[in-house]
DNA sequence: GGGTATATGTTTCCTGCGGGAACATTTTAC
DNA sequence: GTAAAATGTTCCCGCAGGAAACATATACCC
């Protein structure tokens, strides 16, 4: 490798992916695509960057960075623009910044409202439509509003090239994000969503569990951004949504359910939960219990002790560089930070636990539209020559 | 791709691991890497395959996996042999299998014993040295055991070619594998154990955590074998370690301190633990309280009922094909199969939960030998044309 | 204002890798 | 003994990135 990266790569405590290797060869065309990969993916996280950042940062040559990034403005997915002055010496060089006019649409049904959003290639968020419901939308209600909002987007944004449409959905997702396995708020079971939405709208679709989806914007562009261990607890309305990034690879489990941090355990002698076990976390900790306890300080110290010992948990599961609170989660931390952080330390087992950085997440209700275009943008960034755009009417 | 295969790629939901490859250019010479550790890997872990086998599995040209194995050959890492009778119609293809003179050192110290093995690149445990020791070993007892059954399992195989040693060490390692954290059973903290393994042997040496070395032995040739998505539990003298695949990708955490599943909180209003805490899984359970009960069979049912529970809560989080017991919680296992898994699906909150096997660890007394031993042959494994060996004198 | 140093873009040529086709080899089937 | 099938081998091609020479655009110095 050209240099050395912080990055744990696939020897590296990581068996499974060697094997992997095994089954596949690797043709000289991989290289192209790889590399085109990589300066999209680049330029899509880390903003407008120089042809000489870029190179730096690859470690390929400026002949072949040059032959690349025309390759991609040729494709339509990036912008060469004249430097701004930098005050460097030398001639200055070219900026590639990513073009705002591919977006990816995100789609979020959730138990009261419906909203869909347009989503730039850089994470900008371009538009957005919101319908408020009296009942649980079905999932034929979704997918007329995302076809009827979708519509008007592109309209609005006069011919956008779409990626896809990513979907976060509350509740179970099966691994191949085919089917909705469970979404209890919403009321659906064993739901085909995803073809659903794919044959109206004629887009590509995927569709995921929202606190996955939640955890992927705070990585992209929120408070975990480009922190590659890190634990993430959501509290909705619908209970409490739980994500892990486990070395830069999001926790999924072997049929689409990992990360259920919810129903981990906390109080063996607590309330029976809606799942059947005692004391599980969402129903130790859940919102109307904060709103009653919203001026009982010994009640929210309670709920903070118990929070800080589901982070000490988790913490000595999967050892995070960061914790990430969302939600009315991220409202208790903010309400009772430093005794969380005290009592996470005191029941951490583990040295240094004060390196733990537990922090609120960052991008609001942007969150699960930006995770979902993310999701959606995914091929496109893997392979930028071979994913093609659907223009819209 | 040339083929699909079941594993999960970086984009598909791994965000991490496609910024990652923005940091990375990829040179024409990797392609050539790439297909070598594959050719090797798959030899590695498959056992002896036909160059046609080969040509199948990766996609490659028949010409180019055999530019491949010559240049293998001629490392001297394989041989080719000719074919045993097949029946099959056509030119019979040549075989190729790893040399078994390529091996791996091992070590294992603990409390009552120092164990060196030598383990050959196809999983098989050419030699081994054990010394049991009154007292627990200091790192340099170790070191010296070492460097002393290095020599003699070198002369005992007459000249083998060494990979490097790896070391199965019951504590808590560094993320970067120099520095033993703390092993409290050998009584030992902030040891740079690495350095001085490798300066007495002048070897490659990987020191990792022996949980984790016992389920990548598992995953390689035991009963976790390719399976990506796995949870351990090992019950030894030294408490509960723990060690989780997660999508092919060993769970370590930020500092390397993930997996302590043993300080997982089970009971609530349980006893103290040793890490401060109430109610830890390996206080719940441990080696004295099962050795007490062996006649007791409503204190084995609650120890049945404990570790369920904790089964049930790591399924919660990690949603594992396969749950691994080894050790002493292999042993429960054995006498209360039907009732840890009754308990472990009536406690499941998800749906399939019949789908999770839970099974026995295979490798026994082996174990760790053959895991430390996969350790470090993984560098040689992703490179095997830049990885030298070292010929025993 | 002009020359120089510096950094970057561009062009040209080279090397290395895998693919493919033709040919050689080794087996089974009839 | 001949044909068919599968595989190994050889030779040549296309494609990707690297390196060096050259072109270009800035800052700095006088």
């Amino acid at each position: 490798m050209p240099e050395a990266t912080g990055i744990t790569d696939a020897t590296d405590e990581s068996p499974a992916e060697a094997r992997v290797a095994a089954a596949r060869g690797s043709r000289n065309d991989h290289t192209r695509r790889h590399n085109l990969s990589a300066l999209l993916t680049a330029v899509h996280y880390g903003g407008p960057l120089t042809r000489a950042q870029l190179t730096r940062d690859t470690g390929l040559n400026r002949s072949t960075i040059g032959g690349l990034v025309t390759e991609l403005a040729e494709l339509g997915l990036v912008i060469e623009d004249a430097a701004a002055e930098t005050g460097a010496v030398g001639r200055p060089s070219l900026i590639v910044r990513p073009r705002r006019d591919v977006v990816a649409l995100a789609l979020h049904p959730d138990v009261d409202a419906l909203e869909l959003g347009a989503v730039a290639i850089d994470g900008t968020v371009l538009a957005r439509r919101r319908a408020s419901v009296s009942a649980p939308p079905t999932p034929a209600d979704a997918v007329a509003f995302a076809w009827e909002a979708a519509r008007e987007v592109a309209a609005e944004l006069d011919g956008p090239r779409i990626a896809g449409l990513g979907a976060a959905v509350p509740g179970l997702v099966s691994v191949d994000g085919e089917v909705v396995v469970d979404a209890p708020h919403l009321g659906w079971r064993e739901v085909s969503f995803r073809e659903q939405l794919a044959e109206a709208l004629e887009l590509p679709v995927t569709v995921g569990n929202d606190a996955n989806m939640g955890l992927r914007a705070e990585w992209s562009f929120g408070a975990a951004r480009g922190i590659d261990t890190v634990v993430y607890l959501n509290g909705s309305a619908s209970g409490i949504g739980g994500a892990a990034l486990v070395g830069g690879r999001m926790l999924r489990g072997g049929r689409g359910y990992g990360g259920e941090f919810g129903h981990m355990m906390i109080r063996s002698n607590g309330e029976r939960c809606s799942c059947g076990r005692r004391g599980c976390l969402e129903t130790e900790v859940n919102a109307p219990r904060l709103d009653a306890a919203a001026h009982d300080d010994a009640a929210l110290d309670g709920y903070a002790e118990t929070l800080a010992l589901a982070i000490a948990n988790l913490e000595c599961a999967f050892d995070p560089d960061a914790v990430l609170l969302a939600g009315y989660l991220g409202g208790l931390f903010d309400v009772r930070r430093e005794l969380v952080q005290q009592r996470v330390r005191a029941l951490a087992f583990r040295p240094d636990a004060e390196d733990v950085a537990i922090a609120r997440a960052a991008l609001g209700g942007n969150r699960l539209l930006i995770g979902a275009a993310e999701r959606a943008f995914a091929p496109l960034l893997q392979d930028p020559a071979g994913t093609p755009l659907t223009v819209a009417a």
